[in-house]
DNA sequence: ATATCATATACCGATATTGGAATACATCCA
DNA sequence: TGGATGTATTCCAATATCGGTATATGATAT
C-alpha cells in the first residue's frame, strides 16, 4: 500500500507556513522594513539556525525577498500570499459578525432587565 | 535534555486547525447549515473515521458545535475562532493593496507606452 | 436480547516537523 | 593566505500528524 503524506508541509502554502507562532512573529516583525538575519536573531533572542530555518519556510511560501549584500541577507516582507488567508476567512465574516449581534443583543437585554429591576446602570459603578 | 513538541497540534489553535485543507472544506459545507456525520461523509466522499477525526479537531479548537439527538450528531459551524485570523492577516492588508497598486501602475504605464506606440487600446482586440 | 444503524476510537506505517549543536559555506579584512 | 564574520545546512531525538482498517461505543428497532 502506498502511503500519503503524514502532514502537509509547512512549505505547501502559507496556510501551514503560517501556523506556526514563530513564523507569525517573524512577520510580524519584517512589517516594520527589511531587515539582516543578524539583527532578527538580536531582536527576538532566538539562535540563528532556527531563525534561518523559519525564514528558509517563509521564502518558500513566498511570504519574503532576500535581498544579498555583501556576506550579510536582508530579509522583507512579501504579504502578498496572506491575502488567499484573509480572503479565506472573510467568507466567515457575517457568521461571527452575526454572534457577536446575539451575543451582544442577549447582554443588553439581561442589562435591560437588571435596570427594570432597579440594579446598576449599564457600565455604570455601583453607589458609592 | 527535554524535548519540545516537534511541531505544535492541530489543536493548539485555529491557525493549525486550518491549516489542514480537508478542515477547510468540512468548514465550507458547514457554512450551509448544521449536518450530522453520515451527510458529510456522503457529500465529501471520505470514509467515515477519517470524517470524525477532522471534526473532532474542529470541536476541540471550537470552530464546530455537536448536536446530539438519538444516535446522530449534528455539526454545525462556530466561526468566532477564525476572527483571530482574520484580524492577523488584516495586519498587513495595506502591504499587499500596496503591491497590487504597483502592479496595477505598472500595467497601466506598460499600456500607455504601448498605446503611444500605436499598439491595442488597453482591454480591447485588435482590429477585426 | 439481538440485530442494525450512527459515530468514535485505537492501532499501524510513513512522514516531516521542531529545536539544538556542530559544521559547512561564503564573504570580507588584515 | 589566514582569520573573522554572517548565514545556511546537516544531523539528531522526540513528537504528532494523516489515512486506512478494524473495532468499540451508543442508540434504536424488532
Amino acid at each position: 500500500m502506498i502511503w500519503d503524506m503524514a502532514r502537509a508541509p509547512t512549505t505547501l502554502d502559507s496556510f501551514n507556513a503560517v501556523a506556526e507562532p514563530r513564523r507569525r512573529q517573524v512577520l510580524g516583525l519584517l512589517s516594520e522594513g527589511e531587515l539582516p538575519v543578524n539583527e532578527i536573531v538580536d531582536s527576538l533572542g532566538w539562535n540563528q539556525p532556527q531563525v534561518s530555518k523559519h525564514l528558509g519556510v517563509l521564502l518558500e511560501v513566498g511570504l519574503v525577498k532576500v535581498r544579498h549584500a555583501g556576506r550579510q541577507r536582508f530579509y522583507s516582507l512579501d504579504a502578498a500570499p496572506l491575502k488567499e488567508i484573509h480572503d479565506w476567512t472573510a467568507t466567515f465574516e457575517h457568521f461571527w459578525q452575526h454572534q457577536l449581534d446575539r451575543i451582544k443583543e442577549r447582554a443588553e437585554s439581561k442589562q435591560a432587565l437588571a435596570r427594570s429591576r432597579g440594579n446598576v446602570p449599564p457600565g455604570g459603578l455601583s453607589a458609592s
